[in-house]
Parts: structure tokens; sequence; C-alpha cells
DNA sequence: ATGAACGGTAAGAGTAAACTTACGGATGGT
DNA sequence: ACCATCCGTAAGTTTACTCTTACCGTTCAT
């Protein structure tokens, strides 16, 4: 009864579109380049990408006949910024654990 | 293609277990509460409990007839462990955003 | 100009998720 | 003992997501 459009969690709640956000924060890249790495097909390919424009994730520039992709900082963040809200109302009742984020990535 | 069972994604995917989640993070309740704050039915309501306690994410003890529901602490900072793993992969180019979580909640 | 590579979209099939109603078991009160 | 409340599960339906194949437009090279 919800479409994914109808919020952010369930843009990523599939797993071939978290791996092309994955393949995408290594280097932008081709729709082929992105179909050759994954078991779907190149149009299924397209279609992930769509949703993943439409929801702000990721952005595209023409090269020649390719498009490449390329992922949005600015919706990226946006959106991790909707699931730590819901995990601060989450965890609300464990303070303590809410600030472990607080990596000083060695 | 992917059950909700094999990634914690997809587990609170669904915007009505997010809702649960929230509802018991004010205060262990029983299903039948719980059931009263949404739209569905109380079998509905049943079966996402089932999923949230088969992902360790909730856990209920038995008061008379009624099954209380709370958080499971542990669970719950695990699947937000996961998720943060890969925002920090996505946003790895973006160095600096990862850190934004230094909020010292005022 | 012709052909090849690239990629978006339409149409359709298959699958899984989410809901409903119906039923049965367990506990507690009268 | 009996009835009411609470809740889990089974069965079945509907919806929507994901995928494939097929087709067409665009761009570049020869």
């Amino acid at each position: 009864m919800v479409t994914y459009q109808d919020d952010g969690w369930g843009v990523l709640g599939d797993p071939t579109r978290r791996t092309i956000v994955l393949q995408l924060a290594q280097r932008p890249q081709a729709v082929v380049e992105l179909a050759a790495a994954l078991p779907i097909s190149r149009p299924a390919v397209s279609q992930h990408l769509k949703i993943l424009k439409d929801s702000g994730l990721v952005a595209e520039h023409a090269e020649g006949t390719r498009r490449i992709y390329h992922l949005n900082e600015v919706g990226l963040t946006a959106l991790r910024d909707q699931l730590d809200a819901f995990w601060n109302r989450a965890l609300s009742g464990y303070q303590d654990i809410i600030d472990k984020s607080t990596k000083e990535t060695p």
C-alpha cells in the first residue's frame, strides 16, 4: 500500500539499488558498466536508476552516447538524516548508544 | 527476490513496522493497544510483530492473556550499525559529513 | 549515409508482501 | 463451569514490485 516513492526507506530497501549506490560510491559509471557488475539485464538497471534518480540519490550527465551516473550528495545525506531521525526516536530510551557514532575513523 | 529476512533494511522498509517500533519506543504495549493505534486489523499487527520478533528488533512477555511487546536494544543497535556501515561506504567520498552525527542533543 | 554502441520505455509475466476473515487455544473473572 | 478477552495462525485475495523481451531514439565513427 506504500510505494517506495512515499518514503526514503523503500528506495534503498532493494538490495540491487544499494549495490548500485555502493558501486557509484567508488566511481561514476555508465549504465552498461553497472549492468555488467549486476546479475540482471540492462533495462532492469535503467529502471532502478530511474527510481534512484527520481528520489534524488543519483544524477547523471551525458558523455557521447553514454550516460554517466554519479551519487548525489544532497539527496543521500538528506535520506541519511531522515533515517537518523528515526533511530533517534526509536533509541531515545537508550540515550547512551545514540552517540556511539563518535567514530574517529583511525 | 529477496525476502526481508535476508537483510535488515526490509524489516523496517514497511512503514507500519516503523510505526510499531516508534510506538514501542514510548512504552511497551500489548498487541491490542498497538492495533488500536494503527489502521489495520489486529491479526495484521500480529504478523508484523512476528517479523519484528524474528529479526530480533522486539521481544515480548506474557501478562495474563496479554502479550506485552517491547523493543530489543541489542537487535536495534545491531541493525543500526549495519545501516551505518552502508552509509559509511556510500558516503566515503564525502568524508566531512560522515561525522555530522556529533550532535550533543541540547 | 550506414552501422554500431548506448540507453530509455512499453508491455507483460511472475513473485512476494500485506491485508482480510475465520478459527482455535490460553488465561482470567464471575 | 462458563463466558469474555487476548492473541497467534491458516487460508485466500489483492496489490505492487522486479524482472524479461522487444522496440525505438540518439550519438559517434567510418
